[in-house]
DNA sequence: TTAGCATATTCGCTTATGCAAATAACCTTA
DNA sequence: TAAGGTTATTTGCATAAGCGAATATGCTAA
């Protein structure tokens, strides 16, 4: 990330930051769970994730008939800094903390593909 | 700030990230100062002034002819940690060290009114 | 190869925001 | 009160970016 103001600009939209959310919890999460846990249509989650890779902040991989996005190594330490700064300053928010009970849930009943159906052995994934 | 994507959007322009620079290395300083340093349009200060006085960043005081704008002291914790984390991540911006550089050098010149006009005693400023 | 699920992209529209230029408003001093 | 420096706001325009709907593409399995 060259510019300091870009790196913000992929942080200053709400549903970016619940992507994020979301990421930094799981490790990794396919393009589906996101749609479900989050309600957004396919293409915003598309159009979002495609910002996030664009600015550096996730990686994507393609596994069978699923794309899983991931958080991406920061290269820089401005980046570094502030993705580890994200991470607490998510916690202190109420709405991103119901995001993640209703991934939570989405893991209980069975209808999150990533830990489900892709990686259904816990050891496979991040955390 | 009550959204959270609101306070990134005030740091996602890199003129206004400027702006914050200078004034986290001062604690204060008035308008025609920055437009002096920033070499921006007066219309321009003003407006990016008045984007981050409304997100609640900053707060201003009118000083006879003179309006000084100055840090706000965050109201809540992510703000607060926000903020404090900026200081760091501007300090590894070689463009923003470059516009401290003009600044000392406004200073020394005696072209800085902030420093030379309104406070000319060192004891009355914050640093 | 066809069907069907998952994901990405395009299109048309709306809103937000950046800028310069012009103007208004505020304050001090003569 | 008039002049002049400082700051704020308005206007008109251009661009960025958000959205839903529709469509295209990728992959798997029958």
């Amino acid at each position: 990330m060259r510019n300091l103001a870009n790196l913000f600009k992929a942080l200053c939209d709400e549903s970016r930051l619940r992507i994020l959310n979301l990421l930094v919890h799981t490790g990794e999460l396919c393009v589906c769970d996101m749609q479900r846990i989050l309600k957004f249509s396919q293409p915003k989650v598309s159009r979002h994730l495609t910002y996030l890779k664009n600015a550096g902040l996730v990686v994507d991989q393609r596994k069978g008939m699923w794309v899983i996005y991931s958080l991406a190594n920061a290269e820089d330490e401005t980046t570094k800094r502030l993705m580890k700064e994200l991470k607490d300053i998510f916690d202190l928010n109420p709405n991103l903390k119901e995001d993640l009970m209703q991934l939570k849930r989405a893991i209980k009943d069975g209808t999150c593909t990533t830990y489900c159906v892709i990686y259904p052995k816990k050891s496979k994934r991040k955390n």
